[in-house]
DNA sequence: TGGCGAACGTTTGGATCCGAACGATACTGT
DNA sequence: ACAGTATCGTTCGGATCCAAACGTTCGCCA
């Protein structure tokens, strides 16, 4: 598959800063900003497709399907509208996934006693069993693919990106 | 739609780390190295679904034909599978991208003169044109949702991706 | 010079993704 | 009480996503 762009060191990136520059003429870019936020879709294609490929293959779950066990797996038994909203998808979508999820035992349906509109969603023993042996070979695969930053760095990248989550969701209120 | 997670401030976070803590148990976790990498899908899937909201509506692209479109505009023609790559993206996904554009009248197909394998895939001016407005639109967007990060802080935050980018790109080799 | 493996873009099948429309259920005000 | 409104999860239509299979075209080499 692709790996978005063609290359990721310093010196091509600013080539490739030339050649927008060319393509744009004379109007004003942000570049720092460009290459922050580029850098961060192009991470987070890559290191997606990496993770399907390598850890949760061996599991058959895809990235969504991972994202939604570990939120019930974490934090429990969740209405649907709520597990759709942190693991970051629209609940049209949370039902497909739910479906493929509970085909494979991984997680349950509950209609909620006291209004049968809401639907309860948890992990089963099986789900919880293959979280506990999934998550930790993940979290590996994230320390390794950040091998070459210091925990300054990691905690700094964290923080930064946080920064933008909070105007990002800042806009939608 | 969904945001990723529930909050985004460190206080929260902390709180969620100790939720993984209690679920995992006594297992060994890199917290920061789980921060770092769990925040770049967090961002890059709300950033991506905020722009598709705002910028992209107004031209009725979707992000993957936007950045499909957008290799285009600033390196010109490319062969099929090159372009791919560059929008990362597989090759079959990328037939039916192009298929769109190309029905929008923004892009067109060529065969090879020297190899009727080939596809050389290039913008219209139509494209063009639609780039040339769309792009610095899109850039501003990118500056508004990192305007809390200095210019430091900027380039450090491309400089760690780029660190990450080239241990994935390193996998595949 | 002709066969055969390699490389190309497309097609296929199945999962995911969204917004909008839908039916079912709960709440609200009179 | 009960009609009207709001909210829930699901379904639908259409686009995107991948891997694998496919037919076409090229290059290699006997």
């Amino acid at each position: 598959m692709a790996t978005g762009f063609t290359s990721s060191n310093d010196d091509d990136l600013i080539a490739a800063e030339r050649d927008v520059q060319r393509a744009i003429g004379d109007l004003q870019i942000d570049f720092d900003s460009l290459a922050a936020v580029s850098n961060i879709f192009r991470v987070a294609n890559l290191a997606r497709y990496h993770m399907e490929r390598t850890v949760l293959a061996q599991h058959d779950l895809s990235f969504t399907a991972f994202t939604t066990l570990w939120v019930l797996w974490v934090w429990g038994e969740r209405e649907a509208r709520h597990l759709a909203a942190e693991a970051g998808i629209s609940k049209g979508t949370l039902t497909g996934v739910v479906s493929t999820l509970e085909r494979r035992g991984l997680v349950e349906r509950h209609t909620h006693p006291n209004d049968k509109r809401l639907v309860l969603i948890s992990a089963t023993d099986l789900g919880n069993d293959t979280m506990a042996v999934l998550f930790p070979t993940f979290n590996a695969e994230e320390a390794r693919i950040t091998d070459h930053l210091t925990t300054k760095q990691k905690k700094a990248l964290a923080s930064s990106l946080r920064s933008i989550l909070r105007t990002l969701e800042g806009d939608s209120k």
